[in-house]
DNA sequence: ACAAGGATCCTCT
DNA sequence: GAGGATCCTTGTT
């Protein structure tokens, strides 16, 4: 499978978000087909983890394009980002669904012995599907061993809505339209508005 | 050293 | 549709 060059993750965060949709994520025997996205922007977007400046945790963010950056979500969930922009922009694109390619089983064990549509619909589930933890984070996506990012086949139209879960954002970033599927997708984490994106 | 809060998920109604 | 689980990260004292 082909894979990404660094400069082409080394964008926008808003740009690359609708660009991962088919990409494939994969760990061991388990591969997932992306199939929502949202964008975390530089350096003016309030939702972004990286807005106040770099920490500890948040430092895969400002390096290289292509690194994850995972972290714990309300002390339960593991969440990950694949890092974009440039080297100093604290930026990345959080995956919140997918379908499974290859490792269902796996998966299954995973998931509490869920299979199909439920199993991968949310970022948290995609998280456990994969088996992360914060020992993840900083990894880099495009070395051929451990979390592994390749390119796939691009879906025919995209949806995109305001992202969700940020309400302690300021309004105007609120009201982004940074979260990004595959329309008439049945595999996503919430029904989409149906409004088109323009590529 | 402490308090606050969170890019969610699941269960129940 | 609502609420609880659960614990780390962060900023402040």
């Amino acid at each position: 499978m082909l894979r990404f060059t660094r400069e082409e993750l080394a964008i926008p965060a808003d740009q690359l978000a609708p660009k991962l949709l088919g990409a494939v994520i994969s760990r061991g025997e388990v591969s997932l087909r992306i199939v929502e996205t949202e964008a975390y922007g530089w350096p003016d977007d309030t939702a972004c983890h990286a807005h106040r400046g770099e920490t500890p945790r948040n430092a895969p963010m400002f390096g290289p394009a292509g690194h994850a950056y995972v972290y714990l979500c309300y002390g339960i969930h593991y969440l990950f980002n694949v890092s974009c922009g440039q080297p100093g922009e604290g930026t990345a694109v959080l995956i919140r669904a997918c379908e499974v390619l290859a490792g269902e089983n796996v998966v299954a064990e995973r998931r509490d012995g869920r299979r199909g549509f439920d199993a991968l619909n949310g970022p948290g589930k995609v998280g456990a599907a994969l088996g992360l933890s914060t020992d993840d984070s900083g990894s880099d996506l495009l070395e051929r061993r451990g979390l592994q990012l390749y390119c796939g086949n691009a879906p025919n139209m995209i949806v995109c809505a305001p992202r969700i879960g940020i309400d302690y954002a300021e309004q105007s970033d609120r009201e982004r339209y940074w979260r990004f599927a595959e329309q008439g997708s049945k595999w996503v984490s919430r029904p989409f508005p149906k409004v088109l994106f323009m590529p």
